[in-house]
This record gives structure tokens, sequence and C-alpha cells, in this order.
RNA sequence: GAGAUCAUAGCUCAGGGGCAGAGCGUCUGAUUGUGGAUCAGAAGGUCGUGGGUUCGAUACCCACUGGUCUCCCCA
């Protein structure tokens, strides 16, 4: 692989060769389809920008990602990191552009992430926004958009959470939380889906504590049950945590009785992970949260409370009623009251409850959302979410002309991988029909390249052989294996009855046709409903 | 940024301190005008890189690089 002098590929990138390529053409022509069909125009930005575009938009965890990039002593350039930040940057550097501007782009970021599965540290986003509407139709037909989209690629089952960033903010007052510990909340909300009530729970007990810590006493959980290390090896690693400001001295006390609780679990036995892992860290928790100071954590109360909202559970429009009743909040009635006319028109269109959900344990990660946001996932396979979005009046601000937008981005390789793995695909039929010109003998080659040219004129798809020395089964070979769909075989015999044989690939017959109603045949093999029109 | 795990032919993988293997694919021929199937044959490897142990390392040890998985975070 790093073999000295051997071709290699940067880390986390890849190269796509022709199957892969028209994999990922056939789901980007399908949502160019329906972003054109909705009215929404083309833009094409660079992949470089000024580093100064890009810092300060997404929140300090996402810009450590951003690539920077420029001649060698050269700085103060980056890579795109997402495609809204320098839309936000084209709007505001174009102000006469017609609002409500609609806009789509597909296009690589790049992202200085541990390549895993469906994450790439280059990938294409296909995404649209609306620029210039606080409506909130404005929202509603983006969602809509994004869910006619993964409907038209063909996904069994998606399912588009919708939440809103002032609901958030209200359930944060409810809360009662100081400030600074509310990312950590809405970080621990998030993962209810994946983690359940327990886990959220204990996730939220550790809200300001070492992150860092936590972490490594995930990991040692599974290697201590599975016998990867023992107890001193464990003790070694856990020390390595960082403190994060409660204390060493905490610390070690708090991985001494995270040890002691991990070693009621014996090893190499068939423990349930999920149950050694939550007494051990509870063990760890509970000393931990004694040696801090009050103002670090959340209360246990704050907890529950949280824990309770969260476990409502109804239809959407109840659902919210609920919420309402529950928060008592100006501001997250903002939230809700968009969020019901959301619904309505997603309703409207024939969008059901088997495609949306309202889930106020959702939360975006990027900095810049500050109404409605919403993101995809599928249950099969787990690859983490497909598309993301939300509202961001603020942002286009940034660049000095204020100005409201909403908008979503589809993640297209992911999408691609879902496909491939649920055999959607149809990868014959991807490779358009296309005939293959065989060569007699390499005299007959002009003559071969002016009838494939005047085919192609036609708008038929040719190939024309090019290796001389090649017979005729192997030409024939040839074209199979590149997936044509006809062979052209024009020798002395076809000359001289003024005919071409058409040997069908696919269906392993051929017959003679006359040249002159060569283009005519084919066209209705490609279009077999469309009859030419009788002269 | 953390932990685990893996790396042998183009691909999927077996093996094992002293001859480098299989299946699939590729190429050639049976067939100088008929592909896929069959048969016969061939090519293809510094066993990821660097170091250590050893008379001898592809194998054992260490480091590095890369892939994968779980976290963190996200499309």
């Amino acid at each position: 692989m790093s073999k000295p002098g051997a071709p290699a590929l940067a880390r986390g990138m890849r190269d796509l060769l022709p199957l892969e390529a028209r994999r990922h053409q056939k789901v980007t022509d399908t949502l160019r389809g329906i972003f054109e069909r909705h009215g929404y125009a083309p833009i094409e930005t660079p992949a470089l920008e000024l580093e100064g575009t890009l810092m300060g938009k997404y929140g300090p965890d996402a810009e450590r990602l951003i690539y920077r990039a420029g001649l060698a002593g050269e700085s103060g350039y980056a890579l795109r990191y997402d495609l809204s930040v320098p839309l936000a940057r084209t709007c505001a550097m174009n102000p006469a552009l017609t609002k409500p501007f609609r806009r789509y782009q597909m296009a690589a970021v790049w992202r200085g992430e541990r390549p895993q599965r469906g994450r790439y540290r280059e990938f294409m986003q296909a995404d649209i926004d609306l620029v210039g509407s606080t409506g909130v139709l404005a929202d509603a037909e983006i969602i809509q958009i994004v869910v006619q989209a993964l409907q038209a690629l063909g996904l069994p089952r998606s399912l588009t959470k919708i939440n809103d960033r002032r609901v958030l903010n209200g359930i944060g007052r409810f809360a009662g939380m100081p400030a600074a510990l509310l990312p950590g909340l809405y970080r621990a909300i998030d993962k209810l889906d994946k983690i359940g009530f327990a886990g959220v729970r204990q996730e939220l007990l550790a809200v300001g504590l070492s992150g860092d810590l936590l972490n490594r006493q995930r990991q040692a959980v599974e290697r201590w049950l599975g016998g990867k290390a023992d107890r001193a090896t464990l003790e070694v690693d856990l020390a390595k945590a960082d403190d994060e400001g409660v204390g060493e001295a905490a610390r070690d006390l708090a991985i001494a009785a995270f040890l002691d609780a991990l070693s009621a679990f014996p090893q190499n036995a068939a423990t349930p992970l999920s149950e050694a892992r939550q007494t051990a860290i509870q063990a760890s928790l509970d000393v931990l949260r004694s040696q801090t100071s009050v103002d670090r954590i959340i209360p246990s109360a704050v907890t529950e409370r949280l824990l309770d909202l969260l476990a409502l559970r109804d239809r959407p429009l109840p659902l919210l009623d609920a919420l309402d009743r529950r928060l008592d909040d100006a501001e997250a009635t903002a939230g809700t009251a968009d969020l019901r006319r959301i619904l309505a028109v997603l309703d409207a269109v024939g969008i059901g409850e088997d495609r949306y959900q309202v889930d106020f344990a959702m939360v975006r990660g990027l900095a810049y959302y500050n109404g409605s946001i919403f993101e995809t996932v599928v249950p099969e396979p787990p690859i983490g979410s497909v598309s993301g979005g939300g509202r961001y009046d603020g942002l286009i601000g940034l660049f000095g002309r204020d100005m409201p937008a909403v908008g979503s981005s589809l993640g297209v390789d992911r999408l691609v991988d879902v496909m491939v793995e649920l055999g959607l695909f149809d990868d014959p039929d991807l490779i358009p029909p296309t005939a293959y010109m065989t060569l007699f003998s390499p005299d007959d080659a002009p003559a071969a390249a002016a009838r494939a040219n005047s085919l192609r004129a036609a708008g038929l798809n040719v190939i024309l052989a090019t290796e001389p020395g090649q017979g005729l089964g192997q030409q024939l070979r040839s074209a199979d294996q590149l997936g044509c769909r006809w062979a052209l075989i024009v020798g002395p015999d076809e000359v001289a009855a003024g005919e071409v044989t058409v040997k069908d690939l696919r269906q392993s017959r051929q017959s003679q046709v006359a040249e002159a109603n060569l283009l005519t045949w084919l066209r209705r093999e490609v279009a077999p409903q469309i009859e030419e029109p009788s002269p």
C-alpha cells in the first residue's frame, strides 16, 4: 500500500471507476431533475476559498477539519467545507440576484476527518437553498424537495426528522441550565435514538466532566470483557485521559471506582456490553460528580425533567401541542407554530408520516442554524445521515449583507453507498445503448470511421474498433465487456450486398440490415415504442 | 483526537521459521468472419514500508503507513 514510488491515493480520497461513476451520475441526474422541476437554478463556486470566508461559521469542532491550502509559503486559502457558506459569500457579493433566490449546487467538499464507512475526506454534496425569504413556506419547500428527491431515488425507507433551534433553546431554558452547559446538553439528547434513555441519562450526567475519560472508559469496557486488556493496562490508558478541568486527583479516584466496578464482570464471558458499561461508567460518574463543583455539572433533577420531556410520544400535531404546554416558552412556541405550518404543506403534497417525524431530540451540529433544522436517516444500512439542513438567517449577514436563508444538502456519496447496499441500481441499464463498429481489416478503417461518424451525427453512441490486430472474435468480446448493445459488422460480404450485420449482444441474435435502413433500425431498438413517422 | 483489528497475485482469501498457493479475473490457443459457455496453456508476487530477533523472516517482536470497525463528529 505504501511501497515507495507505488501509486497511491491521498487518505480518504478515492477514484470512481466507470461503473461507480455511472452510479454517481445516475443519482446526480435524478437530483438535478427534481431541483430543476422546482425552479432551482444551478450555480458553481470555486473549490478554494479564502480562509477568512470559512472561519468562524461552523463552530470550533468543525473548523478543525477544514483543509488549508496554498502555494508554498502562501497561506490564507482553504478548500470549501460545505456549500452553504460559499453560497452565503456569493449572495453577499451579488446583492442584485433576484429574491427569493432558489439555487442548487452539486460539488465536492473536503473535510479532514478520519475515514470510515460512508465517510470520506472528499465527498459530493447536493445542496438546495432558498435565499431571501423569512417565510416558513420556504422551509417547507426545502424539506419537501429533500423528501421527494429521496423518493425519486427509490429509497424504500427514509425518515426526515424535523426540529427547530428555537424549540431547543426553549428546552434549554426549561432545563434551567447555565448557557455554558447547553452544547453538552444538546449533544447528549441528540444521541437518544442511538443509545436510548439510559444512555442519554448517563450522557447528561457526564456533561461538564471529562469527555475524553468517558470515551476511553467506553472502549475500556469492551477491551476488558473481550479479554483484550488487563486491569493494569486499562489503568495506564485511562490515566492518559485529559481531566478537562475537574482535576487529576478527582479523575484518578473516578478511574479507580470505574476499574473496581468493572472487575465485578468476568472477562471472556457472555456479559452484555451495555450492562457492564452502564454500571462501570456510572460508578465513575458518581465519584467524579461528587468531586466537582456544582456549577460545572447538570443537577440530577434537571436530567430527569429533560428525560421526561423527551419521553413525549405522539403523532406530530398532538406532540407539538403537548410540548407547548410543557415548555410554556415564547420562543419555542414560535418554533412549534412554524413546524405546524411546515407539516401542513408536507401533508398537502402527500408526504406521509412514514417519511418524516417531528423529533425534539434531533440537533444539528453546525453553528449557523437558527430556525428549523432537519436531517434524514435511513434504517439500513447504518451509515449516519444522508441529508441535513435548516434555516440560517444570520449567516449571510456575517458577510455584511443580512439575508434570511434556508437550505439543505444531500450526501451524494452516502446515497450511492446506501443504494448499492440495497441493490437499487440496475447496473447494465446505467450504460447507454451503444453500438460497437468492428473492423474487418485495417484497410477498412476509413470507411468504418465514416460509417461510425454518420451514426453518431444521428445521435447514436458508437465505439469504433481501434486495434487492427484483433480478429472478429476478440472485437466482439471487447464489445461485450464494454456493455455494448450491438456489434456492427461490415465485411466484404456485407459491402457486396449493401448491408450491415447487426448483432444484438444481449439477445445473441443477428440480422442483416440494408445500410440505408440501419439508422431507423437501431433507433427502433432503442425506443421501440416510438415508431418512425410513415412518409 | 481515542481504542480495536487487519494488510499474501488485478479481486476474494488460504497458508506457514527453510520450494509462494487456490478460486475468480486477465492474456493466448482450440476458432486468420462471430462474444458470454467449455477445454488446454501462460503471464502475474521483494507476502504494505522500515528496523529488530535468527544461520535463515512472508511468518516472531517493534515502529510507521494504509484499510476496516467502534467512539467523537458529520454528508
